[in-house]
DNA sequence: AGAAAACATGAACATTCGTTCATATATTGT
DNA sequence: ACAATATATGAACGAATGTTCATGTTTTCT
């Protein structure tokens, strides 16, 4: 077998990308976020903490993760940050995750 | 909004689980590991190692870290041990990330 | 029995991650 | 202007991760 240089420059950066998304994604406050995010297209800080029964500042920092890595967008109404899923995509992850039903 | 209690006990513990799948999976050479092996159904460590352009003691604890997570398994054939798959549903999520063309 | 090949393992270390706590900032209502 | 509400931020710290290096184990071949 002389197929050395299986993986190659750009399936390597694709590789690379998907677990920089993955990583994001993988920690149950963050799915559980994002879970919510789907069925609330838009949600403030306070409605999440209650809803996961989670102290603020800790939401907040995963939601600051989040944004900051691209798959959450904020916008502000009054006093209150209304946050949602930026990205469809990762919303097709989590159903793909959801429909695999990998209950393994 | 009186809906607190929006994510259950059930629900929580999928979250838990998902994370920890994910988890594992989130890394860019465990991600190149896992794409080979969805082509060639078993490879020695060696070969891995060629293929991925790794140090072998590196592509061994990653090998490892996955086997203990329950998604690899291993066969012993002489001096090489084979790895392959073990779950069906990872290569579902991974199927499901390419096809999602998860490019944000 | 001894050397070589193929893997595993464990210590060590730097890096990243997750959480908590205290505090800062911004907006609204009085 | 002041109090209250909503959110962000940053330090601190322990825990988990990722990698390297050196060495151990198992199997095969001669």
């Amino acid at each position: 077998m002389k197929e050395t240089e299986v993986i190659n420059k750009d399936l390597a950066e694709r590789l690379e990308r998907t677990a920089f998304i993955l990583k994001t994604v993988a920690h149950p406050l963050r799915l559980g976020i994002i879970h919510l995010l789907e069925q609330y297209p838009k949600l403030a800080v306070t409605e999440i903490c209650d809803m996961l029964g989670c102290e603020q500042s800790l939401v907040s920092h995963h939601l600051q993760n989040m944004r900051f890595k691209g798959i959450l967008s904020v916008e502000r109404d009054g006093r209150n940050m209304f946050y949602s899923l930026k990205e469809r995509d990762v919303s097709l992850i989590i159903e793909c995750l959801e429909n695999c039903n990998c209950n393994m």
